[in-house]
DNA sequence: TTCGTAAAATTGGTCACACCAATATTGCGG
DNA sequence: CCGCAATATTGGTGTGACCAATTTTACGAA
């Protein structure tokens, strides 16, 4: 466990107390002054380390006071939360929603091809070098963009990162998507004829609709399968989620 | 422009730099001594800056050599984009509404009065510890958390932390905020009604004004004042915001 | 005793200076 | 022109000091 720099073994052994137990969520950690006898280091050590460690959202430091312990049990390492497939596509069906009806009155001839291209490479009727996912993802990005807002690109483009690296969603994705080809093929048609006739309404309702299927297809599929933990979650999510449709 | 830590300034005005094309990807930026005298401050507060920017992934350090600029385009994981007023307030306006919609048949009677008691703040009637502006970000904060939709959370909360890090967004949220203080209240008061009754669809609406209002604020005082950045990109934002809601 | 306030202690923030180690550059000899 | 050593540059670390924000302590008034 030799680092290059200092602060990267000071910051290791810091983080290896704080999981350990010894500095639990929200404590407060010793002074500087304190680690630096503590670890053999410098003081200036100790406060590089601790700033590494604020960077990356693992502490807060406040002037006067100390360097308190944060709640890191929901956050992945990449800073993203891990979360669970229900939510995901919860959020996505309302953030993405609202996207698609911003960006209908404004999308331009080209996204509307290149949207075009992606549905074909989807459905295998032209041949790249592009996945049928990342044609699926490519699909998803080039409308947010064409809000020309750079929060919502920002938003949904996490949020595809969510999806992409927590294993569990992968696991139940896959399984859905496995059996549901056609379907998305024709949900994506449906947003993409609203997006052509600029049609912010249509466009909002037709994603709805392809964010609602599919968390059908997941409440589905985590029936059958033993995900005990989604099934758990599942059940919070499904009468949560029939309301909110009920409102179009 | 005023940070509370030094080496927070110093590592937004490197980010300038970078984002600026002064100091492209790949490049060197220059020594640790030279910012400090180019900045004014010491090399300690240069060296705390490219420690947490390190951090973020948006430089590199090596031993001897220097620090090189890496290609952001891996960013958008801790760091987070630097907007304007109008697309930030635009995007709030869309996805907190359907955040309130979301929380609206679930939220409990304890966040209900939590709600209360931060309008409250806001409005002076309670003295306590925590400022307006604190009490505005709890107040968004906990209707998003009653969506129990940690994807929701996290992006709400993002999106708040774009507009207290963003110098530019501060200057004129302030300015605005300065002068509308009644029709805050008003709006608040309006989006805790909504949620009382537990009415999604008036909780979407009352969120909606909120943010529309607070946009056509943003215009005035971007008239008023000599934001010329801030002006080019309101001239984009009027007729599309426009457009957004007219659907409503 | 209880409470509020002022003094003292603690803690993070910043700085200047010094020295070491890794890396780059220069310059000399071949 | 090339290779290598001397030199300069740059980041890494340490020490000590002082400031500012915060917390704790202590003391005096009610």
């Amino acid at each position: 466990m030799v680092e290059k720099r200092l602060y990267h073994s000071v910051a290791n052994q810091i983080l290896e107390l704080i999981d350990s137990g010894v500095f639990p969520t929200g404590s407060r950690l010793p002074g500087e002054r304190d680690l630096a006898t503590k670890f053999g280091v410098s003081r200036v050590a100790v406060r590089e380390a601790e700033i590494a460690l604020q960077a990356q959202g693992r502490i807060e430091i406040k002037i006067g006071s100390g360097a308190y312990v944060l709640d890191a049990s929901n956050k992945a390492l990449n800073g993203l939360p891990k979360v669970g497939p229900f939510e995901l596509t919860e959020a996505r069906a309302l953030f993405e929603a609202e996207s698609a009806a911003l960006a209908a009155p404004i999308i331009t001839d080209e996204a509307i091809a290149e949207l075009e291209k992606y549905i074909n490479i989807m459905s295998g009727e032209v041949v790249t070098d592009m996945s049928a996912d990342e044609a699926d993802e490519a699909f998803h990005m080039r409308i947010a963009q064409s809000t020309n807002n750079h929060v919502i690109i920002f938003v949904i483009g996490n949020m595809w990162k969510m999806r992409t690296e927590a294993a569990e969603l992968q696991t139940v994705y896959k399984s859905v998507c496995d059996k549901d080809g056609s379907h998305r093929q024709d949900e994506h048609t449906a947003i993409l004829n609203a997006l052509r006739n600029r049609d912010p309404s249509a466009a909002r309702a037709a994603m709805r609709a392809h964010f609602t299927r599919m968390i059908e297809a997941l409440l589905v599929a985590s029936e059958e399968a033993a995900y005990e933990e989604v099934k758990r979650k599942a059940s919070e999510s499904r009468s949560r989620f029939t309301l909110t449709q009920q409102l179009h």
